[in-house]
DNA sequence: GCCGGAATAT
DNA sequence: TATATTCCGG
């Protein structure tokens, strides 16, 4: 793909360079949201006009059209529509409640930041469950116990800015499921996969609630989600 | 109308 | 598979 004239110190990276600065400025640009021609004009004559397109059907046009691009080339830039939170400081159980909006936290990493938020209603980056957000969550959901933990008290309790209740709730049923599998697989003792994936102890509190009746919900068992062990190690990176 | 949870979609 | 979205009760 690349070409051999290349010469005099003059790089693709520059030529991409001109080309970018020739280009014409965003403000300039019609919005595709806006249709070429006017419904009066269409009409006057008689041609038929263009569906209406609302900003978010062209933010999702264009999210088909790069994820197509993405899955075509296949390049190894594929995390720049993910949110993910790599400096969470999390913290023990007994810091609760931990009231630090502006800390170290999910969106305060620029890549978390919604493009183009203002001018185009873009869909909300699909979040990633890094381990210390899913730390982050198992603590809160332990500490709220089993009657409590709700999506909404999670969502509230774990403070995360831009975390959503349905990120929870997707989480929390996924996580549900993790214990019930757990419990059904390690009926005694510890399991193969306690010994695979290490494993995270049900909280305490998971199992007391706040009435202390639900002694035996989850059968007080070792429980992991793989990928999220205590060995800090997820996708390849380090996350210690 | 809001919410939680299961089912289903992407 | 991970996460999002839809569906259905309450």
């Amino acid at each position: 793909m690349m070409t051999d004239y290349t010469g005099g110190g003059y790089s693709d990276d520059d030529r991409v360079s001109d080309w970018e600065h020739g280009l014409p400025n965003v403000s300039d640009l019609t919005p595709l949201s806006q249709p070429l021609i006017p419904p009066e004009l269409a009409s006057a004559f008689s041609i038929t006009p263009e569906p209406y397109r609302t900003n978010l059907d062209v933010a999702r046009a264009s999210q088909r059209t790069m994820s197509s691009l993405k899955g075509q080339y296949n390049n190894n830039n594929n995390n720049n529509n993910y949110i993910q939170a790599n400096n969470w400081n999390s913290s023990s159980l007994d810091e609760f409640p931990i009231s630090d909006p502006n800390g170290d936290c999910l969106r305060s990493d620029p890549r978390n930041s919604r493009k183009l938020e203002t001018e185009v209603a873009t869909k909300r980056a699909r979040l990633v469950w890094t381990p210390q957000l899913h730390k982050r969550f198992v603590e809160v959901v332990a500490h709220l116990g089993i009657k409590n933990a709700v999506p909404k008290r999670i969502m509230e309790m774990m403070n995360v800015e831009g975390l959503s209740r349905e990120n929870v709730a997707s989480h929390l049923q996924k996580y549900r499921l993790y214990l019930k599998r757990m419990q059904g697989l390690s009926s005694e003792g510890s399991s193969v996969y306690d010994q695979l994936f290490g494993s995270t102890p049900v909280p305490q509190s998971l199992r007391e609630g706040n009435g202390g009746s639900m002694a035996t919900a989850y059968g007080g068992q070792m429980v992991a989600m793989p990928g999220y062990g205590q060995a800090g190690m997820y996708h390849g990176y380090d996350y210690r």
